[in-house]
DNA sequence: GTAGGGTTAG
């Protein structure tokens, strides 16, 4: 029995006593045999949900309620788990319902697995108000975790750490720390798996790869996921090259890469254009690691392939593919015919992608950029009015810097900021001097056919430049500056940015929406190649 | 009986 994610578990269960096939139930039933007691359900409930049976959890949910069995406290948590993890609010309010029938809705327990099912299907209030409802004296560290990760799977990284910042002071006034004195934290060591990882991953996301190796090798012990977490962290990096050795080490020490790990291995070969690798693992993780690639690795390869220019081999692998192609697969063909300034394919993929993904933006842009490229401007027009009468708006670009602990945000041709009017000075001073080694304006991510003059303004006036110029003018120099930005940094952007790496001798490291360029001294990490 | 780590396109 599989069903869609988004469809309501519990409202299609009514025949399943009939209709169910499924052995794992028939097995679980044969196991327990008594249908009339409530604990053999519970245990049948539990068994499923553990194993990730969740459709088949609840199918055993639904046909105990039909018994008329009344169920126990620890019947729901289960039950609720699974909704969560089939993303599926119907079937969990309904559960919540019946909790709340008998009683139920206030065990800790319960409420945990409902605040969890709310987060996970994006009902974050919901999720929040539960969690205030919980007694402070029977709310424990599963409560608070579930809340936290609720904002943070959200994206709300802001909520989560202003959430952990009050349960650090409930800790200090409840006497959790007084236990604690030194603030030392026992765990046991799949706990210490975990948080390493996380260190791993938090320290590759803020650019500081090397710390994360260091972390990686402090490790007593680590898994896959560990050492997954170290290769994707030198792919977005673009260090490819410790990837893959690191991947070699990995199978040499006897751990079993699985599907994630080839993700991560096909994604780094594509940010360092390493087309024959990427090859032989696709064609080698099926027969010598008995991973068949799926629709995720075709995507990367599909990257790999489109970056290095070789857009027809990747339309063929498309074709070839045994599933289904998906928006990430086409939107890396589009990206690709971005880069390689090629119409007829990009138009191919983004037709398709205004199919898969019709109220996603960002493949109008860059259809119209790539219309723009070749001077095609009645197309250009075209496509942006299409996005007008969908009503899709651009996505405006912004950059974060951090300095002396606060954190400065910049949106395109920013004017809010108390400085911009120094920043724009300072960049024009750079300016002079980018053209004094060399530097001639890139035009070719301006979308709008206006004069050359006014095509030299929109693109000076792009946060990430923004960003860079007021951190080179408000810090100590010789300091390393960091900036984060939404969007991918346009190629005009990256050539400023690594000229001005030189001319002002500093490192700078931006981290667009997906990786690492580190500007030093007038070049970058990628190579410009990215 | 509830929670917690790793991936891909723009």
């Amino acid at each position: 029995m599989k069903l869609s994610k988004s469809s309501s578990v519990l409202s299609v269960v009514s025949n399943v006593d009939k209709h169910s096939t499924n052995t794992n139930l028939t097995t679980l039933f044969n196991k327990y045999v008594d249908k009339n007691n409530v604990f053999s359900w519970n245990s049948v409930i539990a068994d499923l949900a553990r194993g990730g049976d969740s459709v088949e959890a609840l199918c055993a949910f639904s046909s105990m309620r039909k018994l008329s069995l009344t169920p126990t406290r620890s019947t729901f948590p289960c039950a609720i788990k699974s909704c969560s993890a089939l993303h599926d609010l119907h079937s969990g309010k309904q559960a919540h319902q019946q909790a709340f029938i008998f009683g139920f809705h206030r065990d800790v327990f319960v409420s945990s697995a409902l605040i969890d099912m709310y987060s996970k299907c994006g009902e974050l209030s919901d999720a929040r108000k539960l969690f205030d409802e919980i007694p402070q004296r029977i709310r424990n560290i599963v409560s608070w975790t579930s809340m936290l990760t609720g904002y943070v799977q959200n994206d709300n990284a802001r909520e989560a750490l202003l959430l952990f910042k009050e349960f650090l002071l409930e800790e200090s006034e409840c006497g959790g720390a007084s236990e604690n004195s030194d603030n030392v934290i026992k765990m046991d060591l799949e706990e210490s798996v975990i948080v390493g990882t996380s260190i791993i991953d938090m320290y590759c996301k803020c650019g500081q790869v090397d710390l994360a190796r260091k972390a990686f090798n402090q490790m007593k012990e680590k898994n896959v996921r560990s050492w997954t977490a170290m290769i994707a962290g030198y792919g977005m990096h673009c260090r490819a090259r410790e990837a893959l050795d690191l991947f070699y080490k990995m199978i040499k020490a006897g751990v079993r890469p699985n599907y994630i790990t080839f993700v991560s291995v096909l994604s780094a070969c594509s940010h360092a254009g390493l087309v024959q690798e990427g090859w032989h693992w696709l064609n080698t993780m099926g027969h010598e690691f008995n991973i068949e690639p799926g629709v995720e690795h075709y995507g990367c390869m599909v990257d790999l392939l489109g970056r290095a220019g070789k857009l027809k081999e990747a339309y063929d692998l498309i074709e070839g593919m045994k599933v289904k192609a998906d928006f990430v697969v086409w939107g890396s063909l589009l990206g690709a015919c971005r880069i390689h300034k090629n119409v007829d394919l990009g138009e191919i993929a983004a037709k398709k992608l205004f199919e898969l993904e019709p109220n996603n933006c960002g493949y109008h842009v860059l259809l119209s950029n790539i219309y723009a490229n070749a001077g095609r401007w009645e197309d250009v027009e075209r496509t942006r009015s299409l996005m007008k009468n969908r009503r899709l708006a651009k996505t405006p670009g912004f950059s974060l810097v951090e300095l002396r602990g606060k954190v400065h945000a910049f949106l395109v041709g920013d004017k809010e900021h108390p400085q911009h009017e120094k920043i724009y000075e300072y960049l024009e001073e750079l300016n002079v001097k980018l053209q004094e080694v060399g530097y001639v304006t890139d035009m070719t991510s301006v979308i709008h056919d206006v004069d050359q003059e006014e095509k030299e303004m929109t693109l000076r006036i792009h946060s990430e430049k923004l960003a860079v110029a007021f951190a080179i003018m408000n810090s100590v120099p010789g300091s390393t500056i960091r900036i984060i930005k939404n969007l991918r940094v346009c190629g005009d952007c990256h050539t400023v940015i690594r000229l001005i790496s030189k001319v002002v001798d500093r490192e700078i490291v931006v981290r667009d929406s997906k990786r690492f360029h580190y500007f030093k001294d007038g070049l970058c990490s990628c190579g410009d190649y990215w």
